[in-house]
DNA sequence: TCTTGACCTTCCACCTAGTGGAATGTTTTA
DNA sequence: TAAAACATTCCACTAGGTGGAAGGTCAAGA
């Protein structure tokens, strides 16, 4: 292990991601196969540790494991206003899933309010037969 | 089979779920173990059905198997008042996760809008290194 | 030198909520 | 009687890791 590599815990412990992740992120082709020692340890330089928290980046940002595989490999083959390209086309689509979620859940909250006020209810009262036997008000009949 | 029961493909065709699903309902333990015919083809009654549709009615609201298989057994052991209470309990409990998750969807949607803002300003203009190296413009390079 | 502890390796299994497919058995229909 | 349309079970796969086992390596202390 030469002055500027580390191994693996070092590594996790700089950027704040579990050892087991960094080798989870190898398998999936987000990082690209670690240099070796002599016994088999992996070996990384800073430019892995900046790969790295680029990764965690765009984890973060939401992005998929798949996502930021073609990012990655995108990195290596193109050249910057190509990436760039690639990144904005990824965070836009992705923005626009959080969108959809968003309202998603804003609906699935309503629902949820809704049904919190028609338990205990008697069926006439209710807007909708929400955890409950449309037939009777009663659910240990079931 | 008799004149009342049904072949897993009839009630999901009924109640709008797939016969896999539902035998995957069986065993998770959100549905009872089937009546079997004499070639061992399960058979369903009216009262499957509207446990199988109040299943969904569970799932739709977000709450996950294991808190439909507890609220099913509950339904099985106790009284109605405190199958409400075990109802309301999980509700109130989904709802408040529900309402965390859309603060950090909206969280992440303003991170990505800034993070298109940011693609392809300069360093210097910038709020935060997003998707780029800390120290260049150009992932390129890395 | 030996041993202990901390680190590393690989492999397999598990989580959610199902879905896809294979191999095989049954029922219904032409 | 044969084929279509059902049904059965079992195994594998999805995403993004995490938990644990069994074993190899490295540095430090007695």
């Amino acid at each position: 292990m030469t002055a500027e590599s580390m191994t693996i815990g070092v590594l996790g412990a700089k950027v704040g991601v579990q050892p087991r992740t960094i080798r989870f992120y190898e398998a999936k082709g987000l990082m690209p196969p670690a240099q070796r020692s002599q016994s088999g340890y992996r070996l990384y330089s800073e430019q892995d540790g900046q790969r790295l928290q680029l990764i965690r980046v765009a984890r973060s940002l939401g992005l998929s494991v798949r996502d930021v595989r073609e990012l990655m490999a995108t990195v290596q083959h193109e050249n910057c206003g190509s990436f760039q390209g690639q990144a904005a086309r990824l965070i836009v689509g992705k923005l626009e899933q959080v969108e959809a979620k968003i309202q998603e859940m804003t609906a699935l909250k309503e629902e949820l309010q809704r049904a919190i006020e028609n338990l205990g209810q008697p069926a006439a009262g209710r807007d909708s037969a929400v955890l409950e036997c449309t037939d009777c008000r009663c659910l240990g009949d079931l």
